[in-house]
DNA sequence: TCCTTAAGAGTCATGTTGACTATAAAGGTC
DNA sequence: GACCTTTATAGTCAACATGACTCTTAAGGA
């Protein structure tokens, strides 16, 4: 078959349908733990189990302005906070038999969001909530397996991206920072050593004049920054022991 | 709308429906060029443009099965060679007028190939060739950019990943490693550095035992090595200035 | 025989990192 | 109020990694 040349006798028309949907991983660091954005399925297949907030695409949208537009619908953001969120391309699920009902290839996405609101469901049923990662029984579909694709991918691109200040507000601490990394990753870094790259990782991050703030009890009060210029880590912060699986 | 519930009425078969289709950059090292495989577009539209091999996910494929069975019908490679190819998923391109034809999404994927065999057309009449990276006329469809963040990605990755060998046939010299570096990057390496980075990174490449080879030519006959059993580089290789682009 | 090319060994100064120590400034407890 | 705990922030020091080099070896070509 040549090169987006169908078939002689080809049309697409004469196949059962493809469907394309997008799936999202909506990560956020809540109390020290990593928490997902979840819907709990009403009907048939996986009825009664969690799922990602997802949905089709429409005909004249693009799978980015797909997942967008279902974030907003499902988390209840308006569309300005929607359109700042760090939103990422995760990768394509096309199992043929991924969904039991139908040929679904669904692009998948990861979304970064700061402090979690809580969510409240769109016009319709579905109720999404944060629940902490790994909390959750087995989830619908094919969904395990990408939101374990997204913890993935989200703590490799800590290492060599600015990608933790997406976690954050929009005036953070270095504690707050550090907190990213360690909920990401699953470890403790030392405190010290992690201000000292941060701040010398030009555009990493930019200090905030102004009074410190009292970092929400103990201890003493930290002073604030925000997220710099910088969209890449040289050299990259490299997790304590070797990579992951 | 609800995860994965279609709307009210919504029936994916009373849409125009969303064709599927893979495409790839097929990417290797062939004379200290970076070389993509290319196919030359019969028909409109862009006929007579240059476009990345590609073609339609079958109804009981995965995008993954599209693509390799597509490389191997466009290159004459056997079924056995593609199955070894380094493949891996791109990103998804779903702009709804990326094809004027119809509503198109495409799963591009990026392959490296070693020694790169001239490859001939399958059964059909698209002809592929390998052309030097950049030598090109414009793509067809938004192949450009295809093919450049392609491009991006495999950069990035031989960075902090022993992707480099699959570059290389199965048994190669530190400087043909080099070469993969320095023509992928478009900077040249200090040999006595990269050979000492290479053969300090734990399992990234393993001596072959037996006479060395003769480099084709001049210089030194160079010892042979195999790929290793790591697949990331700890700490990761990383190029000469600052990240491009 | 001499020149050129590339492999491979080794040196040295610099930069980065991990492990630690110490001090400052908050809240809590008795 | 004295004292403990907690967290931020300033340093120190040794191990390690890196960039810029020099030098030797072993091939082909003129």
């Amino acid at each position: 078959m040549t090169a987006h040349q169908p078939p002689e006798g080809y049309d697409p028309r004469a196949f059962e349908p493809f469907a394309v949907t997008v799936d999202l991983a909506v990560l956020t660091v809540r109390e020290e733990r990593l928490h997902v954005l979840l819907v709990e399925r009403g009907e048939s297949p996986y009825a009664g189990s969690w799922a990602l907030p997802g949905g089709f695409v429409l005909p004249r949208e693009s799978a980015e302005q797909a997942a967008r537009r279902e974030l907003a619908e499902e988390t209840g953001l308006s569309g300005d906070t929607v359109a700042d969120l760090h939103l990422e391309q995760l990768r394509t699920y096309s199992e043929p038999d991924r969904d039991p009902r139908m040929r679904v290839v669904s692009v998948a996405f990861t979304a970064l969001v700061p402090d979690p609101p809580e969510p409240r469901g769109g016009g319709d049923a579905a109720q999404a909530r944060w629940l902490p990662y790994g909390t959750h029984g087995p989830l619908a579909f094919d969904h395990d397996r990408i939101l374990a694709d997204a913890h993935d991918r989200v703590g490799a691109k800590l290492e060599y991206t600015c990608l933790a200040t997406a976690f954050c507000p929009p005036e953070f601490t270095l504690g707050e920072l550090r907190q990213v990394y360690e909920t990401v990753w699953g470890v403790e870094l030392d405190r010290p050593n992690f201000r000292r790259k941060v701040l010398a990782t030009p555009g990493f991050v930019q200090a905030v004049a102004g009074p410190p703030r009292l970092t929400g009890g103990r201890g003493k009060p930290a002073a604030l920054y925000r997220a710099g210029e910088a969209t890449t880590l040289h050299p990259p912060l490299l997790r304590p022991e070797g990579r992951p699986a």
